[in-house]
This record gives structure tokens, sequence and C-alpha cells, in this order.
DNA sequence: CTCCAGTGTTTGACATGTCAATCATATGGT
DNA sequence: ACCATATGATTGACATGTCAAACACTGGAG
């Protein structure tokens, strides 16, 4: 009868937890041999990889915040260490004077592209190989059904 | 013949993004919620489900630091954290001079209490709930391959 | 007994993340 | 033109995470 328990079973916890303990450890793992090979951080991964997406490889702070689903705060820190490695540059914009433009440096191209292969091929690895193609699309399907519930409504 | 190729397919490629960036959200959603609802982070709920549940409500540190899965050098910082706030205390060992006990103070077991209802809730809400039973029980599979790629030999 | 390599834990320096507050400029209503 | 409010972005304070070094004791070889 207890169809509608407010609380999880015993079995469905066990899954959450080894669920969500896991991809933490995925990400854990991810980071650190991205680090390890290119000296970068996931973030700034993600923020090289639009910035070499993005049109004359430039991009609105905002625009770039809403691409890699960060708050802008979040994006305003980590451009300011990112400068000062030179991976990126601030420059006015040209239609608004209080925003600017984020600009990909010699530096960061650089660091994205070493980066590249090591990191993808470090994703094969660690998960495209340990599924199968199956599963492999199971999870793009939970990874779709939780995005769908996360972000209705709320 | 790309049986053998090192990089992942595009299809590949987008099922691990939408499955990372996912699961990160999955997660700040929840730490967002743990900690509007009963002031505590995930590191914190993790450290008092540890000692709630074990003997004496005491657990050396190293002994914590495996049970959940993190650095020791990550639980003393956050030790430190949670013994300010009284949530747990720190006792000298009886039986290795060099070694603590962290022990569960009462304000720790209130906090814990409270927080475990609102937390479980939403775990149903937007992990249970939000997946077929049939899904939970195929992320929990992908969850065990993952887990058995990322923790064998390295 | 003395020394020293090993173990348990903490510390310091720094990268990263969140939240609320601030700053500067843009813009629409009067 | 003027101002109230909205918008783009940054800042400050603080929580959290990693790495390497330091610290404090243990336990066994000589």
């Amino acid at each position: 009868m207890p169809r509608s328990r407010k609380l999880p079973t015993r079995d469905e916890l066990r899954a959450w937890r080894e669920f969500i303990e896991t991809t933490e450890l995925l990400r854990a793992v991810l980071a650190s041999r991205l680090h390890h090979d290119a000296g970068l951080s996931f973030g700034d991964y993600a923020v090289l990889l639009a910035l070499s997406e993005a049109e004359d490889t430039r991009l609105r702070p905002t625009e770039l915040a809403e691409q890699i689903g960060w708050e802008r705060s979040r994006l305003s820190h980590h451009l300011g260490r990112m400068q000062r490695r030179h991976l990126v540059r601030r420059d006015e914009c040209a239609t608004d004077s209080r925003g600017a433009e984020i600009v990909l440096e010699p530096a960061g191209r650089d660091a994205f592209q070493a980066a590249t292969v090591p990191h993808l091929s470090a994703v094969k690895e660690v998960f495209v190989d340990a599924l199968t193609p199956h599963q492999i699309a199971a999870a793009a399907e939970i990874a779709a059904a939780l995005r769908n519930r996360l972000t209705r409504t709320d």
C-alpha cells in the first residue's frame, strides 16, 4: 500500500547513495587527471571550451555563465584567477559600457588544445569503456529525466 | 574499423556531458536544500551520519575518513569547522596518544535528527520520483560499473 | 636504552564555491 | 532633462577542497 510513502525505501536509498557517491568520485578522478595532464581545472576547461567555440573566441560574462551553467559571481571569481594566469583577458564591451567581454588569450588556446585529447581519452577510459552501449544510453536517459525534474517549476 | 578508437564518439560525448552536468546539478540542489532545511552541508551530514551509526557515537578520524571516502586532511579541516559549531568534539584517544576520537555532541545529534527526514524527502522527490523503478535499478548498476572501473588497479 | 622509520593527525597555503552587498551604467516613465 | 529601477558585473566574507609539509607519538632494530 505505501505507494504514497514520503521517504525512500531501503533499496532506493542504497541506489541513491551508490549513485551520488560514485558520480562524485568520477568527477574527482577526471578533475585530478585533467589537472595532472594539462594543469587545468574542470572549471578552467569549461570556460576555455565555451570560449573556443564562441564566435571570435570572445563572450559576454553573462552568456558564458549561462552556457556553462554557473552563477555570475562564481564566473567572475574564476575569471580573475584565469586572468592572472593569462588564459583569458577582460575587454571592455563596445555596445554596453557596464559590460565586459571575455577574450581567449593565446596561452588559453594552447592550454585548451593541449588538454583536449588527454581529457577526452580519460572520459573514454573511465566512462565510455566502463559501460556497455546500452548503459551509456540509459545514463543519458536517466540524466535527462533527472534534469527534467530539477529544472521544472521548482 | 574504429572499434579501438581512443576518443569518445559525438554521441558518447553528448551522453557524458549530460550525465556529468546533471549529476553535479543534482548534488548542488540537494546540498542547497539540506542547508536551507537544516543548516547542514553535505559534508556535515556525512560526518554526522557516520558518527550516529558508530558504536558509542565516536570514531577515530582515520576510520571516519574511510567510511565517508574523504582524505584525512579534508576531514580534519571539516571537523575543525564542525567543532566550532559544537556539532562534534575531539577527545584524546585512550589507546594511542597520537590519535584522537571524534565524538558526536548533543547539538550534532539534534541537528542530524532534524535534518534526516527533510533530506530523505528531498532525495525521494528529486531522485526516486524522477525515475522509473527500472531506471533506479539501472542507475545503481551504472554506478557499480563506474566504481568498478574507478577503483581497480589505477 | 636509543634512534629512527612509520603511523595518526593537524596545519598552512592556496584553489574553488556560495551568498549577499556593492558599483556602475542603462533605460523607461514623467 | 531627471530620477527610480533594472541590469551587468564585481567584490568581500566566508565555507569547502587539495596538496605538501609539519607534528607527535609508536614500535622495533641495533
